[in-house]
DNA sequence: CATTGGCACTCGCGTACGGGGAGTGCTACC
DNA sequence: GGTAGCACTCCCCGTACGCGAGTGCCAATG
């Protein structure tokens, strides 16, 4: 019994099943795919497939159905890249190029990874964490309110009020305003507690508070990885039939609901030396997605690491050499882009 | 034959109907409400409601069901307001008080109104065209970018990126700041255009271009209503079994992820003189909420016309006063905390 | 004239039954 | 190792049937 062909067979399952949606028998199998053999040879291969646990039968007496564990073989080792067509690439860069700012340009990318997957996308903001300030500015609200708003070299912008006890000097506001911005300004969050440490001492003690309190919110707000968000397009998808189980959906969608249930699965993707991550079934670590995959890859990174990740979750009959390419197409646009 | 009692019919065949999710019968009435007639009167009058429209049967000789046309003059005429407990009330205040930022506030408002009216909730940022102006920042970035961002009174902040034709004078910049803010704080949109267009007087000619370029995207901004954005929570509330049919969840999430179909709406009941909208299946005019009721009211009003809207999607099998009174409910707090 | 009890009628729904078909595992053979 | 044949298993689907809920109508009644 050729090894070889058992792992042709168990490519051919997958791609059959994901086809017609229907458990697949060994006569099927012959009559699509030129395997040079007869159905009961397959059915050999088949029972040592299941043995191994990469496949199973839903009632005695039916076609094969792949596992968790076959799915994963097959992504592993067997899918080969199918590339995007042409006119695919080109509409993805025009249409992500003539975005306005940095919430439209997310705004298309997860359509867009909606679209090209007829899947549920997923896009996560540009992390305060690892992008570096662009800008600090202060605006005195009223005699004792001040916001801080944080700009970042992603075009992120992000905004807090800071409520004070004593009234507002403006011209200590302005010299803060300037000091911030030198010792901040291009600076990721690991450097910055050194820089902003010494900024007090140019200061009086009276107005000692006041900086003080800037820099906390500053620091805080960078630290913050609560506020993280992940923005989500197609969960229409969900519902189309021959899709999961109707019924599944809800679980699904709960999940969807959890950011925090996204963006951990986000971070511990992160850690795959994988250009594009998947996680099939279970691996998700997640009930509500035990039924669906979830295929990932990072943007915006400039050399070093990446930004953030976007991806695409769908049902574990998916497509996935296609889910892959449109996930890293869409990816390498997106950076392309927030480079400028 | 009373028309009193038919009235008191139709409330209890909605109530009903509402309660237990299938077709009630004449015998079922008589006894679930004191009503004080045998079931064979029930069924007279039942067949004067059909005959109005008001009723219906899914096949002959099932229960009956209320019509949209039913559940209309349910909302308009019969129900009674349904307070909130205290401990309710209570825990909205409290939830809704201790968000950190805008973002904050409307992200729990919506997962409010999804948590007390167990369907989906929709919340409408708050308009820039309504809201005022608080403080205009100009941030150079390099030498020929300028970063202008708004910042309006219900605290959204509005960033927009500047290319320009010359290389950037500081002082040029702080001067026009300042005008900037003295000329528009404080101002609605439609008070703006004469406000800034006697801006450009007190510059050289030179600069003349950027205080225009500033003034346009400013206005171009504010007046940009495709900008206005909706959020929405607990979509897994509408796969929860015992909801409309499962199966048509798939147009129902389609519409959701339509903005424009719901800031049509939004817009279109703000007309609305009444304190909560109301909007029965067909009444929506689009075809994917059929099958669907939309409750919403009007929130951050100060005096005139509301800021922005809140609402919630569900079954046309609705509990209709507690949905309304929920929805009202959060919107006041919601008001009240923009208010600070 | 509104109300009521009685009664025949209509359907939807759940259950049971049975044939057809697809697919398998096993065994004997090349 | 690969192949053909064959008995077996089980799902699926169409059909039939009885039960129950609910209706519409009619004649009787206060």
């Amino acid at each position: 019994m050729s090894e070889d062909r058992r792992l042709d067979v168990l490519r051919a399952i997958v791609e059959d099943y994901v086809a017609t949606k229907e458990p697949v028998g060994s006569r099927a199998l012959v009559e699509r795919h030129a395997l040079g053999v007869s159905p009961a040879t397959i059915r050999n291969d088949m029972a040592a497939l299941e043995e191994g646990g990469y496949i199973a039968q839903p009632h005695t007496s039916a076609g094969r159905v792949p596992t968790d564990k076959g799915y994963r073989l097959f992504v592993d080792q067997l899918s080969t890249v199918k590339p995007l067509s042409s006119p695919e690439r080109r509409a993805i860069g025009t249409f992500l190029e003539t975005a306005q700012d940095l919430d439209d340009v997310v705004d298309r990318a997860v359509r867009l990874i909606a679209q090209l997957t007829q899947q549920v996308a997923v896009v996560q903001y540009p992390s305060l964490r690892r992008s570096a300030l662009r800008h600090v500015e202060l605006v005195p609200v009223g005699t004792r309110h001040l916001l801080v708003v944080l700009i970042t070299d992603t075009g992120r912008v992000e905004q807090r009020t800071l409520e004070l006890v004593a009234d507002l000097d403006e011209s200590v506001v302005a010299r803060l305003r300037t000091r911030l911005n030198v010792s901040a300004a291009g600076r990721r969050l690991s450097e910055l507690p050194v820089a902003l440490g010494e900024l007090a001492e140019g200061f009086a003690p009276a107005d000692q508070h006041l900086v003080n309190a800037v820099v906390a919110v500053v620091e805080e707000t960078l630290a913050q990885e609560s506020e993280e968000r992940v923005v989500l397009a197609g969960t229409a998808n969900l519902a189309r039939v021959g899709s999961t189980d109707v019924r599944s959906i809800g679980p699904v969608l709960e999940a969807l609901e959890e950011q925090v249930v996204l963006l951990r699965l986000f971070s511990e993707m992160a850690e795959d030396h994988a250009a594009v991550a998947v996680r099939i079934g279970r691996e998700t670590q997640h009930d509500g997605l035990v039924e669906t995959s979830f295929v990932t890859t990072g943007y915006g990174d400039e050399g070093g690491g990446s930004v953030a990740r976007i991806g695409s979750i769908g049902p574990l009959r998916m497509d996935y050499p296609g889910t892959m390419s449109a996930v890293r197409a869409v990816a390498r646009y997106l950076t392309r882009i927030l480079a400028q």
